[in-house]
DNA sequence: CCATCATTTTCGCATTCATCGAAATGAAAT
DNA sequence: ATTTCATTTCGATGAATGCGAAAATGATGG
């Protein structure tokens, strides 16, 4: 990759020893930045972030659900699908019916910690 | 909108009562989804959670950011202008250069907050 | 004014993501 | 075995995203 000359700052803003720091550092952290990222991406979607509440104090059939959501069952079960691979919902199948409920309680707090920051900004 | 007999549970896990309590619950937080939505999709990428933990500790130029990521400058700039039309980032103008850092301390510490969950989990 | 430089914006491209209908799967009952 | 029905997977389409090249902006110095 060839760089132009415009690449590069040439003023002392650009701190080679500063940058070099920080690159490093950020290596130490860049194993885990895709995991988190995903993460984010995964709660980026009302829908998912819906179901997750729903899911707050009861399982639910994927029927119960999309009533719930308003979407039809194939949208809502490919959701539920992409909470389940992240290992965020925990599925049980009964019969013909399958229900999903949370994993743990820490992501719902998690979620709500991060609803009081938003609403502490706006405050 | 027409819906065909599969949409439509007719089994007892058809609860409407605990539907309908479930719909006006969610109604409630549904104001404010959106935006945790939206904070979220601005998290859900490697490259922004970068630039949040290389400004964990001291402002920095769009050129020096640039420089610490390996993006070209337009790119950084455009990631930048992001975080801070969310108001996570605040800008500095010092003559040509533009100097970036956090708005708070509180968006970094969730994020490390969640950093843990992950962590949790996968030990 | 003119040139230079850091940054921003515009534009286009490639990739990923969301959404939904339709077909497939799997379990239960007749 | 066949039917029924909740669920899952497949497939196609449109929208959104991330990036860089190039042009535009805005500030500085000659």
């Amino acid at each position: 990759m060839v760089r132009k000359p415009q690449d590069v700052c040439h003023v002392p803003c650009f701190d080679q020893a500063k940058v070099k720091t920080l690159r490093s550092g950020l290596a130490r952290d860049a194993v885990h930045l895709p995991a988190l990222a995903d993460f984010y991406k995964l709660l980026g979607n009302t829908t998912r972030l819906k179901i997750l509440l729903a899911l707050e104090k009861t399982e639910l059939c994927v029927c119960d659900i999309a009533h719930v959501l308003g979407l039809s069952i194939a949208a809502t079960s490919h959701q539920l699908k992409l909470l389940h691979e992240g290992a965020w919902l925990r599925k049980r199948d009964d019969g013909k019916m399958v229900y999903y409920r949370l994993q743990s309680a820490d992501l719902l707090k998690a979620l709500k910690g991060d609803l009081k920051l938003l609403a502490a900004r706006a405050g």
